[in-house]
DNA sequence: AAGTCAATCAACCGCATTCAA
DNA sequence: TTTGAATGCGGTTGATTGACT
């Protein structure tokens, strides 16, 4: 696309690009003097004054263009026009493979820091990184592909383990891995892994960066599909802040969950972010799911619009999810889920440590991702199971804060969870998607590998544009359920008395969540092993699923 | 050939950060 | 320490273009 237009311009002032109303903070108050600022595609008389003045003048002082170049042109713009067309050494047309490899990586890794990237990318601007990532998320979820190739994964996953074994957490010396300043070290998965039975809780957990996700091991590029929609980060503090503020400046003292109505689903379903690669009614099912009527507002809130619905559309970043260090710290803020699912029993297993409910009840600044989702399925389920006993003792420190006024959270989750089919995608390609593939086809469900494992050459790589679908999930001929023990930590059962009640309750509260098709995959293990009569909850289909719904039987 | 739709790209917009007065 | 300007960044919008029907 040509940089201008009208050649035959002045470049100066055309009365169809003057005449309207300025009102950008560029254009200070609407003119420069008196002189209304002109607005729209550059022409190329008007990239010579510019390219002239900064031969003179140098960049920087962007404003000053104006004034002295008799360019009618706001300092922003002129900078922009600078940064994107016009300074030297700028690489124009195509990607090529190998930069465009480079993007998917340094987007792993980075999430949506275009500045940052394009630091890595000569010639080539934010913007044009920024346009073309945007254009390859609609163009891969619409062919409902995963986001990141798994060798990126993988890639991510090995040097981010790299500079964790060797440096402890501190930043790699690979730029690729230059940390952010949300990010988190390593170690604390290690941690997590050595200690996690020792670990009373997790939210001593500072957020998990989305920088590191991917390269800590759940970057799995069906991971996208639980990306929480993309905001501005900062609208996303701002935005969570306010969402929940009712709840968290409340919850402290009082957790008055009455608050937590329909629209309280609605943003929950937000929080949540969940959206569905695939799946071909993801608003009616979504909303089934989290007791959004289809056709409500939250839904495009929570920036999945109709149109773009099916898969979150290009709000599905995953690894930009990050903050300030200052709001890290509140394990439920974790915008990334753990990267595997032994972190993500490390995260669920363990009660909340007395003084931390009020910044975990409820996750002030959720995720959408998987670690939130579970929290929140505790949080509330254990409101509702403990309600009837929170001065009781065995109760986990913190679960006595959430007990009655979550109760109500659980029943509005039961009155909205209930539909035979909340989500009609599967659950178990759910936890697929939050657990490394192995890429042969293998499913995810299969027992967990270890990180090294998933690190290690044992992971085949896929084609860049391998296709995570359900068909994938059914070649892998049995879903080694990794029960209970394994899949939300055997520390639920090995805690003592209120464990293995906090452990069913954990399950129960992810069966509320995740909807009903969970059980049918996981049937193919443990057949028939329960009724819906056993499940408390009316049509859940969780039944079936080994650990949650027969949560008692498990040893 | 005309209309429609999607992809692409440039530019805009709002907000956060930085820095100097 | 405060304040406001300058700058940077990321998300969004709108125009253009090309493919398709």
């Amino acid at each position: 696309m040509s940089p201008t237009t009208n050649e035959s311009e002045d470049g100066m002032l055309s009365e169809d690009q003057t005449d309207f109303p300025l009102n950008d903070e560029c254009n200070f108050g609407g003119s420069a003097g008196g002189v209304v600022l002109k607005k729209g595609p550059w022409t190329s008389a008007e990239d010579a004054i510019l390219i002239d003045y900064v031969k003179k003048h140098g960049e920087g002082n962007w404003n000053a263009v104006q004034k002295h170049s008799g360019l009618f042109r706001c300092g922003k713009s002129c900078r922009l026009r600078w940064a994107n067309h016009l300074r030297p050494n700028l690489k124009k047309g195509a990607f090529t493979p190998e930069e465009e490899q480079l993007i998917i990586e340094l987007h792993a890794k980075m999430g949506n820091k275009w500045a940052r990237m394009a630091a890595h990318l000569p010639g080539r601007t934010d913007n044009e990184i920024k346009n073309y990532w945007n254009t390859r998320i609609k163009r891969r979820q619409r062919a409902g592909l995963p986001l990141y190739p798994p060798e990126v994964c993988l890639k991510a996953l090995q040097e981010s383990q790299n500079s964790s074994a060797f440096h402890g957490g501190d930043k790699g010396p690979h730029d690729l891995l230059q940390t952010n300043n949300f990010e988190i070290p390593d170690v604390i998965f290690d941690g997590l892994k050595a200690n996690q039975n020792a670990l009373s809780y997790v939210p001593e957990l500072p957020d998990i960066p989305s920088t590191g996700m991917l390269a800590k091991g759940l970057g799995s590029s069906q991971y996208f599909s639980f990306m929480p929609p993309l905001m501005h980060r900062q609208k996303r503090l701002r935005e969570s802040t306010a969402l929940f503020s009712g709840y968290g400046g409340s919850i402290k003292n009082d957790c008055p969950f009455d608050q937590f109505q329909d629209d309280t689903l609605n943003k929950v379903a937000q929080s949540f972010g969940l959206s569905f690669p695939v799946d071909p009614d993801p608003i009616t099912k979504n909303s089934q799911c989290f007791g959004v009527l289809p056709g409500s507002h939250t839904l495009s809130n929570g920036n999945y619009s109709a149109s773009e619905s099916t898969l979150g559309a290009v709000k599905l970043e995953l690894p930009s999810l990050q903050y300030p260090e200052s709001e890290l710290g509140s394990w439920g803020t974790s915008p990334s889920p753990p990267p595997l699912l032994e972190n993500v029993d490390a995260f669920i297993q363990s009660p909340p440590p007395i003084g931390r409910l009020e910044s975990d009840c409820l996750s002030p600044r959720n995720s959408g991702l998987l670690d939130a989702l579970l929290h929140e399925a505790k949080t509330i389920s254990s409101a509702k199971n403990h309600s009837s006993e929170k001065s009781s003792s065995s109760s986990a420190p913190g679960d006595i804060a959430e007990s009655s006024t979550l109760n109500i959270c659980k029943t509005e989750w039961e009155n909205y969870g209930d539909p035979p089919s909340p989500m009609g995608h599967s659950s178990t390609s759910r936890f697929s998607e939050c657990t490394p593939i192995s890429a042969s086809g293998s499913s995810l469900d299969e027992p967990q590998p270890s990180a090294e494992t998933i690190a290690g050459s044992n992971v085949k790589s896929e084609p860049i544009e391998h296709v995570w679908t359900s068909e994938v999930q059914k070649e892998t001929p049995q879903l080694e359920y990794p029960c209970s023990d394994t899949l939300f930590g055997s520390s639920w059962l090995d805690h003592g008395s209120g464990f293995d009640k906090d452990h069913a309750i954990m399950t129960d509260a992810i069966a509320t969540l995740l909807g009903e098709d969970l059980g049918s995959e996981y049937k193919t293990i443990t057949p028939g092993t329960s009724s819906s009569q056993e499940c408390g909850l009316g049509s859940c289909a969780w039944n079936n699923m080994p650990g949650v719904c027969q949560m008692s039987e498990i040893p």
